[in-house]
DNA sequence: GAGCATTTGTCCGTATGTATT
DNA sequence: CAATACATACGGACAAATGCT
């Protein structure tokens, strides 16, 4: 379809092909694509660069090229997405280990977010999330004390925050607040996504609040990977009625 | 601050540079960083190309390489943006071109958004908007044809849709669903565009209700590019409360 | 663990094409 | 028309990470 020469070209072709392929599958190496095309290194190569621009596939020094798969994340005020959910749902699996679990003297950037002095003490958990064991995105979450005794441990057994803190009895947290757009990430960030390029990725704050009290219970902010998943944010009480389920 | 080897500490110099240089400033030619580091054209490329990627320039072929403006464009469902003042208060230049504004049916696609029937005449427009006088985004509107006799000409005195129905005296439009992620744009946006590259770009959907009866008035999409745009969106009735203005 | 082939990452030099100025 | 600057392309080389033997 796409008309264009040189490079731009291979990529069309090859991203028409990779369109009709498993996400994992393994790609022609860029010796291949020299054969098959008939072009030098430099063409072969800026095509399959191309192609991981536009995040159709993910590269691995000394490994190989392999199709991506990029997972919708939807994000409204109504239904808090659950990631484990979102991700099987997406016939991936899902995973995510607690990095850090401590309580500490909570930093004045994040104290506001839950009306609280800063100093404070509060739970601070650090977690990566994994899709098929791909590292996909690193969470910071901000708990009130009061909320729970032991953070850490109980983790290991719940995923989710918000159903411990409901099990817990104590608060029936819902979301108050989110905002989500894209950034630069740090090189910590990148490292710890495991990211060998700088590129934009979502940054998603969300402030959750007991549904009684009003009280704001968890402040958390996570750093997510474009290259795997697709943030969709969704506001308003009217999702647009479809009269036919087609399409 | 960067401790790596290669393009990548040349691209973290230059980074460096660039945050401290106004929007619109020419860089130096790849030929100029070829001398002033001591490498090869494929080095000093990969370091602007590196730059491209983080979209802190923009290079156009035969001119030259530029330090890219951003602007943040915050969307939440009680505060309409306005394009104008948005890019205004970045201290940019707004501008926007009706391409196309006609009465013609609707198609099933956006028909069920404004909750009509497939194939009823409605008010359709597509607009360019541009900041500094570079294209920034193509919007497409529908309109009920109920909430305005003519509205090509209309629009030339008015920019703003909203206010337009508004000053009608009909319909007191406000947002009531909005959806926005980021997407690969098919050929015809990417040239209307004027996008040299493929890479994703927001898509940012909204529909909006007469604030009386309820009834849907307008739905709108656009696709942005993200180069030139951050959107930010935001859900959630109660924003932060920030207990200092600091930082 | 050592060794080896494969694959991507980086880099060099050079050349030509094409759009802008 | 000429100079400049980015886009594409070739061939060759070595480094670094991976996966297998």
């Amino acid at each position: 379809m796409t008309e264009r020469n040189g490079y731009h070209k291979i990529a069309g072709e090859l991203a028409d092909e990779i369109a009709q392929l498993e996400p994992g599958t393994k790609l022609a190496s860029e010796h291949e694509l020299m054969a098959r095309f008939g072009v030098g290194r430099a063409s072969a190569r800026s095509a399959v660069q191309e192609l991981e621009r536009r995040g159709l596939v993910r590269r691995l020094r000394g490994s190989g090229t392999y199709v991506n798969r990029r997972i919708d994340y939807v994000v409204s005020k109504e239904k808090r997405p659950s990631w484990h959910r979102t991700v099987e749902a997406a016939g991936a699996v899902p995973r995510s280990t607690v990095l850090l679990s401590e309580v500490r003297p909570i930093p004045e950037s994040s104290a506001h977010y839950l009306g609280i002095e800063p100093g404070t003490p509060a739970h601070y958990m650090r977690r990566l999330r994994y899709v098929d064991d791909q590292v996909a995105a690193l969470g910071e979450e901000w708990v009130r004390c009061e909320a729970v005794t032991e953070l850490g441990s109980a983790m290991r057994v719940e995923e989710s925050l918000d159903e411990l803190l409901r099990q817990m009895g104590r608060f029936d947290v819902v979301r108050s607040w989110c905002r989500t757009s894209m950034e630069l990430p740090p090189p910590e960030i990148c490292t710890a996504l495991e990211m060998t390029y700088v590129a934009p990725i979502w940054i998603i704050e969300s402030i959750n609040r007991d549904a009684e009290t009003g009280v704001a219970v968890t402040y958390s902010s996570s750093w997510t990977r474009a290259d795997m998943i697709r943030v969709v944010m969704e506001i308003g009480d009217h999702p647009p009625v479809s009269t036919c389920e087609g399409n």
